[in-house]
DNA sequence: GTGAAACTGTGATTTAATTAACAATATTTC
DNA sequence: GAAATATTGTTAATTAAATCACAGTTTCAC
């Protein structure tokens, strides 16, 4: 059963309060506390948690420990996913000094650009290497995450490429709407529209 | 009236192919053809077009500089907003150089920073300003809107400091939810989040 | 140990977003 | 110029997501 998209998101950053709250010695946690912590209801909350099939001591709130190994349960792949960065300007550099270390079952191993000063150049721990080894290193390090941060006009073209690779999930940072095979998953993020959408309402508010 | 946030989303996402149609020459885009680049269906951009009043000449499809022009006049604001980036890190700079020039009526006119190295430095023509001197610039150059890229166990420190300098819009970066005053308007895009979401869907496909 | 208070778990309802269905209209074909 | 075709605009139906309402527990106060 496949839960649904917002759920999946919801729980993702209850992990990490409740990982917070571990490490302030916190046991238990009340839905509306977790409710408090994310702008939403301590319904929401109990309906997500429901929906993984975990139940607390009534009561008492949820056992911080347990839900933190129940979502664990729900979202990490067993043997942890291997994740690389396509495109290693600004914002690739960022996410991967961002992402290392921070997750157990979700690594980023590798980076790729064209850029010659940039490849077998080390960031934050993690090689880059040219873009046309892409399929040979996906196969070879069995990464199945991609996150592109290409430019605009060569961002249809790699996503060609990482699908022929054998990537099975694309997070897409560039401004250009991809189309993937159907068995590949596609989040689009767009800063633009992020932009654009925040003034929208900022606009409207105001009047 | 305000629009649904989706469609808010999708308008700005049309709005930019239309763009590239009209640089390529196409003077008339079919609701079919609007979709296909976007990932959705015909019927859910003549919605959308539905919403914002605009009407093509039938069967024609829609003249593409009057749509965008219409588009315009819903999402922006006649006088356009003014946006600070506050946190010059490596995600800070991406933003920064991302978006200079790209949107004429959103333009960064400010970063901020509390690294002294950083401080009075100029990024793609912005220059870097103290923290400490947020409200006073906020002010005096009429910024409305703030991207949000400071360190975690910052950010909510600097939320307050935002809404208190009088930020109506607010865009977090930061893993940390954040909870500003009820007229401020809050969009926080978490990658941890995104990239466990494409990790849960890749997971599950498999199986 | 009884009653009040504090939480959870969930069926029922409401709201928001998407999709289906189709009438209306313009264009093309013959 | 009548019939076939392609496209829009919109009402109605469906689906997905969020919220309400409340019964069922456990705990606490006395």
């Amino acid at each position: 059963m496949m839960l649904p998209e917002r759920t999946v998101e919801r729980l993702s950053e209850y992990r990490r309060s409740l990982l917070q709250c571990l490490e302030e010695g916190k046991t238990h946690i009340y839905s509306h506390e977790l409710a408090e912590l994310h702008h939403n209801t301590a319904v929401q909350v109990r309906r997500d948690i429901m929906f993984i099939g975990y139940t607390s001591m009534q009561r008492k709130g949820y056992d911080v420990r347990e839900l933190i190994s129940v979502i664990g349960d729900i979202l990490d792949s067993e043997k942890g996913l291997n994740v690389a960065v396509i495109g290693v300007g600004n914002l690739g550099r960022a996410i991967t000094t961002y992402f290392v270390g921070k997750r157990s079952r979700l690594n980023i191993i590798a980076t790729f650009d064209v850029d010659h000063n940039k490849i077998d150049r080390v960031i934050s721990g993690v090689k880059c290497y040219p873009l046309n080894r892409l399929k040979e290193v996906v196969g070879t390090h069995n990464i199945s995450i991609a996150i592109m941060t290409v430019p605009a006009d060569s961002a249809v073209e790699v996503s060609e490429h990482l699908v022929e690779a054998g990537i099975k999930g694309v997070l897409n940072f560039t401004t250009i709407p991809l189309n993937v095979a159907p068995d590949v998953y596609l989040d689009e993020f767009d800063m633009i529209t992020s932009l654009e959408k925040v003034a929208y309402f900022v606009k409207m508010t105001k009047k």
